[in-house]
DNA sequence: CGTTCGTAACAAACACCGTTCGTTACGTAC
DNA sequence: GTACGTAACGAACGGTGTTTGTTACGAACG
């Protein structure tokens, strides 16, 4: 059997868990989710699939690495208690648009939520800026959880439009104007206002709301 | 060649898209969606997993096909002005419970949200419940949004939680206390906290500041 | 310096997946 | 009684995640 040169390239640089979710990173952010097969990862890295299970158990462990180097870039907000309230949109604004930039990975990591060290960066982040801006515990870390479903829920949205937003807009308007009116009469009658607003716009409007409502049910609750 | 017989059983009944989605959803409730696939829907229909795409172009129609199905079934709760807010409450409950007792469907479907009748016709009885709350049209529309993200995530979340809620919500805050401290002062300091109240407490808080915010912020900007 | 040995990498194989397509069989309309 | 459109079939294609037996490396040891 003649010796099979599988080393004939000069020195190719080892695996590791580094180099295989940058290989990962490169392929999600281009190509999304689903084509960061292991197949592709692998190729990336002129191997074979099954190289990579020597590093992670599974696909899914890889995505949670994948998931947790992307949570990591996200730059946090050290509390101020005089400007808390822009902090918390600032913070939840960058992990939105970090998620965006990873198609697929918000719906994968949603289905159970990572305990990485990077989700827990901001967790504790959250809470710091909520507790600055006078939530106790309960309610800072129950609120930290319904801003954090705001922030999925924009990221997977986000991931959906392709092409002009105005253009899908007036389209999903068109749709909405042409149902019955006799039995949709509101989504008939106010067809271009539901559709009203940018991305920014609504995201931002939904964590306000939310912030609004948690300080005034606190301030009831307690005065 | 001999006249293979694929029509000795009794007449078989035929295909039919009700049919199909009936066997669909019965996989899905019992083993989750990703059990849900063509050839083992076909097979429940004792056929060929090439048969369906007579009645659905791919797999996410049917997917798709399924939701609507899940969404008809919710109760809707026509307005009443004097009970509008635990209407509200009821109705995006149901909503989540029919997401949660279908494994998958809700991450399916966030993917992009179907305009399918049975989805129109929730965010017609949400709209109408805000309005009937005192909102505007615009206010309405985007508030209903952030419900209904409150809803999805609640529905996710659910679908991981296996065993005994308590048990898993202590092992977690176990994990919690265990982070260096240092570096997690609030999540070390208040763990049990943090994981406190039980799944329809939490999704009730949630669904209950979304509402008092919006409320707030519609009263300051018009008075 | 030579050998051993744990482990990383490989490559093939397994059991699936969604989807396509040529072919067969049916029920109905003529 | 026959022709025909269409539904159903079943095999095949190109993929997927994962497992496993085998090879080759590189460092530690005698």
């Amino acid at each position: 059997m003649s010796p099979r040169s599988t080393r004939d390239r000069p020195a190719k640089a080892p695996l590791s868990e580094e180099a295989i979710v940058g290989a990962a990173i490169g392929i999600l952010r281009s190509e999304g989710l689903e084509a960061m097969s292991m197949r592709r990862v692998a190729a990336a890295l002129d191997t074979g699939a099954g190289s990579l299970y020597v590093y992670f158990a599974n696909r899914e462990a890889l995505i949670e690495a994948v998931f947790d180097r992307v949570a990591a870039t996200v730059e946090l907000e050290p509390p101020r208690a005089d400007r808390w309230r822009e902090q918390l949109q600032a913070v939840l604004t960058r992990t939105r648009d970090a998620l965006v930039a990873h198609p697929g990975i918000t719906a994968a990591v949603m289905v159970d939520p990572p305990r990485t060290y990077a989700s827990m960066r901001l967790q504790e982040n959250l809470l710091g800026l909520l507790f600055a801006g006078g939530l106790g515990p309960r309610d800072a870390a129950w609120t930290a959880d319904t801003l954090f479903a705001q922030v999925t829920h924009a990221a997977v949205e986000a991931e959906t439009r392709t092409a002009d937003p105005a253009e899908l807009a007036r389209q999903v308007s068109a749709n909405f104007a042409q149902l019955p009116a006799d039995e949709f009469p509101l989504i008939t009658a106010h067809a271009a206002t539901i559709v009203s607003g940018d991305f920014d716009q609504r995201f931002h409007y939904a964590i306000d709301i939310v912030i609004e409502g948690a300080l005034r049910k606190a301030k009831a609750e307690q005065g």
